[in-house]
DNA sequence: CGCAAGCATTCTGCATGCAGAATTTTGTTT
DNA sequence: AAACAAAATTCTGCATGCAGAATGCTTGCG
């Protein structure tokens, strides 16, 4: 049974280790799905460790674009064999994140400046409707929520606290697009949405076009508190359009 | 069982039977992975084969929704050992088509009416984006393309023959979709239109129905050929409303 | 000196085996 | 006869092994 180390057991990693390894039997977030286990207890499974440990991966860097994913090591890294890690690879190709080469295993995707271009157009024209429809479904406790995770990001904005701010910021849009009461929708933004984190990350640096985000969210949680539908949306699409501007210039 | 052990052995599969085996080394299409095969001749691949295989007996309703899914006995009936089968399980897991339960293996997912009209809205706006996108991207002799797929659908439903139709009229939602140029696009509708392909299938029957959807698609055929992207937007986008009218009993 | 063919070495794709959880069946008690 | 408990039987989750393809390296030839 043991004979596994790192996934199960964070002892030793002797293996030169790159890097800290993050808690294991819980999850940073799963963009892809959203932690839906009302009811059952849901006993965490390998399955989903591997997926957000290799998802995470591959949006922080570590696995580089383009690169051909090698089972052995990576299993060996993670401390698992090759049936899971595989399993969990396939599923990430469906996500989009991977490209799997029949003969050649899985490849890190890498998305052109037009991908990136195209799903932000998409991203833009989703969180408008999201942004509607919130407006129209939220109740005020849930606005109230995201008022507060907004006024968490600003604090993290004040100390120029980047990492946490940029987390917080990705999860200030997913509880939008939650209080849109639409699975589906929500569904597919967090797949696009995972697919750019990366780019987003690496492409928002440098001060005044931190502060032009602020700014748009700013007006994004104004619209919302109003619950005008329209200016919500318009607020959220064109904050994508403005993301494009802040981040072509990392493609 | 009706021993259709033949996932491997492409023998004679001659009869081209709509319904039965599907051709095993071409898969028909594959929603989630647009043929994007640029510049390798990928070779057929079991993994796509069990995929596509599987995929279209949830869309047929050969495995009821809500149904456990039977590794080792499903694994016989294809042929095929349970390793690739479960990877395969699992990336139509990521598709959302099934549903995993740690412990228990993997359910076919089973969509609520909201389910189904909030997806079908999502649809809608997509399909309303694409139409714009495409009267002012696509090319004169795509335009064509996708006049021949209406002519030959026309065709179908005049003999009315219903599956072969129903086929072709995703294929040029699909099309369209194409023409649009925006592959996050098209690859977020790919997931979207699989996951109602079933109910959509069974849910527009009845002679008044069908016509309504052909005077959609009609409208929509004319507005692509005058390039008007607002009155394609709003046809797509009306045809999706109304697809919910058609299906709603269904379900 | 460049290039291609042949060989050796990974590496992937898939099958199988095994341990533990889940489910069903059987036996016991009230 | 109903209800509970416990054994027996799947079934899932994961590791390992093996065949064949893919890749890299060496060597022979132009």
């Amino acid at each position: 049974m043991d004979g596994q180390a790192a996934l199960r057991e964070p002892q030793d990693n002797e293996s030169g280790g790159m890097d800290g390894q993050a808690a294991l039997r819980e999850p940073p977030d799963a963009p892809g799905a959203d932690r839906e286990g009302r009811g059952r207890i849901a006993r965490p499974s390998l399955h989903d460790a591997i997926v957000s440990r290799v998802r995470d991966m591959i949006i922080e860097g570590r696995l580089a674009p383009g690169s051909r994913i090698h089972e052995g090591r990576l299993g060996e890294e993670l401390g698992v064999s090759r049936t899971p890690l595989r399993e969990a690879l396939k599923y990430l190709a469906s996500e989009g994140l991977l490209e799997l080469s029949p003969g050649r295993g899985a490849l890190v995707r890498q998305f052109s400046a037009k991908d990136v271009k195209d799903a932000l157009a998409v991203l833009g024209h989703m969180e408008g409707l999201a942004g509607r429809l919130a407006c129209a479904q939220a109740s005020d406790a849930e606005i109230g929520e995201v008022r507060q995770l907004h006024d968490r990001m600003m604090e993290l904005y004040r100390t120029r606290d980047r990492l946490p701010y940029f987390k917080l910021n990705q999860a200030i849009h997913s509880a939008i697009l939650r209080l849109s009461k639409n699975d589906s929708l929500s569904y597919v933004h967090g797949i696009l949405q995972a697919r750019l984190r990366r780019i987003r990350y690496i492409g928002n640096e440098g001060p005044e076009k931190w502060a032009g985000a602020v700014a748009d969210h700013e007006e994004m949680i104004a619209a919302l508190e109003a619950r005008d539908g329209e200016r919500l949306s318009a607020a959220m699409a064109a904050h994508m359009d403005r993301t494009w501007d802040r981040v072509r210039h990392a493609i």
